[in-house]
DNA sequence: CATACTTTTGACTGATCGTTCCATAAGTCA
DNA sequence: TGACTTATGGAACGATCAGTCAAAAGTATG
C-alpha cells in the first residue's frame, strides 16, 4: 500500500519544529502565515495542504512541544534524589527542557500560550490544561517517592507541592523573558527547595 | 488660559481603563483597533488624535494598570504582619489587586504582556521590567521589616524572598487563566508562607 | 457676529491578513 | 506509456488591518 503522487519536498517533523520555534519567539497572533512561509522553507499551499490552517499548525507545534518536554521531565525525575533534580529544573530550565534559549529567553511555550489565550479558543485551552496536568502528575509522583523515602517533608500533599513547583516553574520562565538576576533566582529556588527537604534524623 | 475648541465627548481616563480591560482580556495583538473603537465609545480618529496609535494606547493602559496595582500592593503591605498580607495576595489576588476577574480569570496584565513581548518592543519591555522592579522593591521592604521584627526567617535576603514571591504571584496568575484547584492552591501557598515564618521562641 | 481652535464624524487609504485556486510538476502504479 | 495522485509555485481572493483626511460641529475669545 505504497503512497503515490509527487513526494513532499520538506520534512513534516522539521516544519513543525521550526514553526514551534517561531511561535515560541513571537507568539501566535504576532506570527503571520507569511512569517511561517518565509521561515519554514515550504510553500503557502503546501502548508495549508499539510496542516489545514494556521491554528491547526499551532496546535500541532504546541503538542509537539508538550510531548517532548514532558518526556524530558520524566527522564530527569526518573531516578535518584528528587530535590536536586527539581532544583536543576527550576534554576536552569534549559538543562532539562528546551525552555529559555541561549539568546533571548522565550519562556515556556505553554505559559506563553496560556497568557495569549483568547476566549473561545477551546482547543488551545484544552491542550494547555492537559500539559499542566501532565506536569503535575509527573512531579507529584516523584515527590510521593521522595516523601516515602524520607527525602521530602510530608507537611503538604505531593499534589500541593507539585502545584507550587509548577507555579514557580511557570513564573520564573515568564519573568526570565525580561531578564532575571540569576544569582538572586538561585537563592530563591534554594530557599524553596530547602523548605521541601526533610531534615535528616541523626542515627542512634 | 481656558481651552478653546470643541470639547471632548469622552473621558480620557475612562477610555484608558476600558482599553486596559480589553487588552487584559484579549492581549495586545489579538485586540484590533476596531475592537477598541467598538468598545470604547469613541471614534477612530479621536482615538488616534488623543493617543497617537494603538501601541501608545497600550503603553498608556499598561502604565495605568501598573501604577494602580503597585499602589494597592503598597497599601496592603503598609502595616501589620507581613506574612498574612502576602498570603492574602497569593491566594486571592483579586482581593488586593485587580488581577483575575470574577468571570474568566485574565491573569496579570504585566505577566500577559511579558509572554506576548515581541523582540524589538523595547518600550513595553522597559515598562514590564519597571513593574517587576517596583513589585520587588515594595515586597522586599515589607519582608525586611518582617525579618527585623522576627516574623520572617533570615535564611535568605529579603530580595531573594521577594523574587520568589513575585515568581509565585506571576505563575499562579498565569496558571489561573486555565483554571486552578483553589483548595490545592491554598495548600501550596500555605506551605510557601510557612517556609518564610520564623518559629516563635517561647519566652523565658 | 466673526475668527480661532479643537474634536467629531465617517469615508477612505494602502498594506497585510488568512485562505483558496489552479495550472503544472513530479512522482507511483497498472 | 498512460492513468492517477499528490505537491509545487504563484497569483489571486475578500476581509480586515492600522492609520489618515477633509469637512462638519461645537466652544471660546474679540
Amino acid at each position: 500500500m505504497a503512497r503515490t503522487g509527487r513526494p513532499r519536498s520538506y520534512d513534516e517533523q522539521e516544519v513543525i519544529e521550526r514553526a514551534c520555534n517561531l511561535f515560541w519567539s513571537r507568539g501566535y497572533h504576532a506570527t503571520s502565515v507569511q512569517d511561517l512561509v518565509d521561515d519554514l522553507a515550504l510553500q503557502r499551499a503546501s502548508l495549508y495542504n499539510a496542516f489545514g490552517d494556521k491554528h491547526s499548525l499551532y496546535l500541532r507545534a504546541l503538542s509537539h512541544y508538550v510531548r517532548e518536554n514532558l518526556e524530558k521531565l520524566k527522564t530527569a525525575l526518573r531516578s535518584g534524589p528528587v530535590l536536586p533534580a527539581l532544583r536543576r529544573l527550576l534554576t536552569n530550565p534549559a538543562s532539562v527542557t528546551g525552555v529559555s534559549g541561549r539568546h533571548q529567553p522565550r519562556g515556556c511555550l505553554v505559559g506563553n500560550t496560556t497568557a495569549e489565550l483568547v476566549p473561545g479558543d477551546d482547543a488551545a485551552q484544552a491542550l494547555v490544561a492537559a500539559a499542566y496536568d501532565g506536569f503535575i502528575d509527573v512531579v507529584s509522583d516523584a515527590l510521593r517517592r521522595g516523601q516515602a523515602n524520607g527525602e521530602v517533608v510530608t507537611t503538604a500533599t505531593p499534589e500541593a507541592q507539585a502545584l507550587l513547583l509548577q507555579i514557580v516553574f511557570q513564573g520564573s520562565s515568564l519573568v526570565a523573558r525580561v531578564g532575571i538576576d540569576r544569582r538572586r533566582l538561585d537563592q530563591s529556588i534554594d530557599a524553596l527547595i530547602d523548605s521541601l527537604r526533610q531534615p535528616e534524623v541523626p542515627p542512634g
